[in-house]
DNA sequence: TTTTTACTTTAAAATCGTTCTAAACTACTT
DNA sequence: AAGTAGTTTAGAACGATTTTAAAGTAAAAA
């Protein structure tokens, strides 16, 4: 499936930006990436575009499952290419994440969910410091 | 142990600002709150603090050990002052945590910690929504 | 096709959480 | 009691993100 059908199918509309940022985002390489990381990945591309509509772009991927957003207390957003379930070593010293594959990591006993919810993806996150 | 000598031990003078929040934090109730949460309890209490004070005593204490911030990508930092290795429900919608005791969950294998780094904590968020 | 409608993009301003600055203050050491 | 090193503060500054409102564009209707 093309980009444009992905987009379609994701129900947004295949405008020139959104096309450009998918040429990008979905060509099926993992990766972590900030809204700053990616307006540099543009210019280099030899396109331009606004940093609001490429916030707005990334919720709307986002909203629609073609990214993710990764769980860190960092202070810029950090999405995902990777959309499928998986978890991370995060270095907290330099923000650093490094993908950890779903099945490296057997959940043995998981917690009742509580009443009235739903299970909606278990994050993995496994803190690491440099050896001194 | 009471709140001052645990302010000298974590290698901190007991300041009066201190002492004011470590009377509010260090009660042994597990509880989630933002810098702005404390505040309004700061207030409550019948005392007043800047917000550059708060900020730096959270960032002193969750330095020192004596609570800890969750991994979480809102916009706002959430601290906790349970400060046992523990997990989360996260209701992504509201941003509710709800604590999840560590022997509830059950990590039967793990991956290899990358060569030259330490395992620095293991965090487990399960995404939860609402059901309809 | 043309027209209409709803959605999208944009630059710039605004917002919000957090950090910085530098002056006044305070705890601890001598 | 005096010195010094660490702390608090209001307010300014900062950086990431969102809002605004006007101009532009894609899809639907005529």
């Amino acid at each position: 499936m093309n980009n444009k059908e992905k987009l379609r199918k994701a129900g947004l509309r295949p405008t020139k930006q959104r096309m450009i940022i998918a040429d990008i985002l979905l060509d099926g390489i993992d990766r972590h990436f900030t809204a700053e990381n990616l307006q540099n990945e543009i210019n280099s591309s030899g396109n331009s575009m606004s940093i609001a509509t490429i916030y707005n772009c990334l919720k709307k991927f986002r909203n629609c499952g073609l990214i993710k957003q990764v769980e860190s207390s960092k202070d810029t957003a950090i999405f995902d290419t990777n959309i499928n379930q998986h978890h991370h070593f995060l270095d907290e010293e330099t923000g650093e994440l490094i993908d950890i594959e779903n099945d490296e990591v057997n959940l043995h006993k998981l917690p009742k969910i509580p009443q009235g919810y739903l299970n909606n993806g278990v994050e993995v996150l496994i803190k690491i410091k440099k050896q001194i």
